[in-house]
DNA sequence: CTGATAATGAACGCGCTGTTGAGTAATGTC
DNA sequence: GACATTACTCAACAGCGCGTTCATTATCAG
C-alpha cells in the first residue's frame, strides 16, 4: 500500500484540474506556471516541490495515459499467431476498454491530441496503434505478396485510426465504443470506401 | 513588380535560413528570438522590424506553403460534376506538382509536420486533404446509401493521406512524387488492405 | 501529543522579451 | 555619382516569468 500524503493529493488535483482548464483557455505555450499556482490558490513554490516545470507537468499527465494503456495491453497477451476468432475474440474486448478509458480520461485527452495540444503525445498514441496493427496483420499474411511495403500500409491505417480517434472524442454525441470498434477494425479491413458501400461506382476506377 | 530592398531579402533569407536550422536541432519552444539574431548575425531590433515575435515567423513561414498551394488548386479548378477520367486527368497532376513542391520544401516541412513540429499546421495541410477528398468523393456517390457519415470516411482518409506524406517527406530515398500520386489514389479507392493484394484472408473476418 | 514534512511568503539573480532613440550604412532613383 | 530614403546597428530600458533559497507556519500520520 501507498500512502500518500493527503496534503499532496490534494495539491497534484488541484494542479491537474486547473492545468486541464488553462488548456482549453489557450495553448500550452501561453500557459505559465504563474496562472496555474495563482488560480489553483497555491504557492508558486509549492509547484517546484512536485514538478521540474510545466512541462513535466503535462508529461506526468501523458505517462499516466500512456501507463494505464500499457496495462491493459500486457493483460490481454496478444500472440501473432492467433487465429482470425482468436483476433476477434481478443483483440475486439481490448480496443473497447481503451476506448471506454479514452472517454472517461477525455477533457484531458481532447485538449492534448487537439491542434493546440502536443504532437509528441499524438506521435506516442499513434505508435499504440502501431504495435497493434503491426501484431495484428503480420500474424495473418506472412509470405503473402504485397504491392507496397507493409510499414506503409500500417503508416496508414495507424494515422487513419488516430483521426478517427480524435475525431470521435471530439464529438458531443457519441458512438459507444462497441460502436466503434466495430467500426475500426472494417474500415482497417474493407477499406474506407468498401466499408462504406460505395464500392460499385469505383470499380471502374 | 514589387521591388523589395535587397537588405529585407537578405535579412529574412538569413532569419528563415537560421531558423529551419534550429528547429532542426531543438524543439519551437527552446528556440528565441536572441538565438536567431546571434546565429544569424543580426541585431535582435532587427527581427522586430519584420516579425512580431517568433510565432508570427513561424506563421509567416507556414502561410508561404499555404498560399503556394491554394494557388495550384485555383489554376485546377476542381468540379464535383467531373467524371472518373476527367478526375483522373485533373486530379492526378494536381497530386504530384502539389507533391513535387513538398519535396521542394522538405527542410522546413520535415520539421515543422514532425513530433517537434506545429500541430495548427499539421491541420491545416490535412484540411487541404479533406478539401479534395470531399470534392472528390461527393461527386462520385450522390444518393448512394452509405453505411457510414460521409465526414467519418473523409475524416479517415485525410489523416490517411497526411500520415503517408510525412512519412513520405522523412524517407531519404523517396519513391517519386508520381508514384506516390498513384499509391495515394489507389489507397484511398481501394483501400489499404485490399490496394496491398491481401485481401483474401481477411474476406472470411 | 509529537516528530515529520508539506506548504507558505518573501526575496534573489537570471535570461528573454519587446520597445525606444540616436547614429550608421546600404539602397534605389534621378 | 550625389541624394533622400530607409534598413540596420547599438545600447539601454522596464517588465515578466523562471527556478531557487530560507525561515516560518500549517497539516499530516502514528
Amino acid at each position: 500500500m501507498e500512502k500518500v500524503d493527503r496534503r499532496i493529493q490534494r495539491t497534484k488535483a488541484k494542479i491537474k484540474e486547473v492545468f486541464i482548464a488553462l488548456l482549453q483557455e489557450m495553448p500550452f505555450e501561453k500557459v505559465t506556471v504563474r496562472m496555474i499556482t495563482e488560480r489553483a490558490n497555491i504557492n508558486r513554490g509549492t509547484f517546484y516541490l512536485h514538478y521540474l516545470d510545466k512541462f513535466d507537468l503535462l508529461e506526468q499527465l501523458e505517462q499516466e495515459i500512456l501507463c494505464t494503456i500499457e496495462a491493459v495491453m500486457k493483460e490481454m497477451q496478444f500472440d501473432e499467431r492467433d487465429t482470425l476468432q482468436e483476433v476477434k475474440d481478443k483483440r475486439f474486448p481490448f480496443m473497447v476498454r481503451i476506448l471506454e478509458f479514452f472517454q472517461e480520461e477525455q477533457a484531458f485527452l481532447n485538449v492534448v491530441l487537439s491542434e493546440h495540444g502536443d504532437p509528441i503525445f499524438n506521435e506516442k498514441i499513434r505508435q499504440v496503434f502501431v504495435y497493434n496493427v503491426e501484431n495484428m496483420l503480420v500474424g495473418q499474411l506472412r509470405a503473402q505478396q504485397l504491392n507496397y511495403p507493409i510499414e506503409l500500409l500500417v503508416t496508414y491505417i495507424s494515422y487513419a485510426n488516430l483521426g478517427i480517434l480524435i475525431h470521435w472524442l471530439q464529438q458531443d454525441e457519441k458512438q459507444s465504443a462497441q460502436e466503434l470498434s466495430i467500426m475500426l477494425l472494417d474500415l482497417m479491413v474493407k477499406g474506407p470506401v468498401e466499408a462504406s458501400g460505395l464500392a460499385r461506382c469505383f470499380k471502374e476506377a
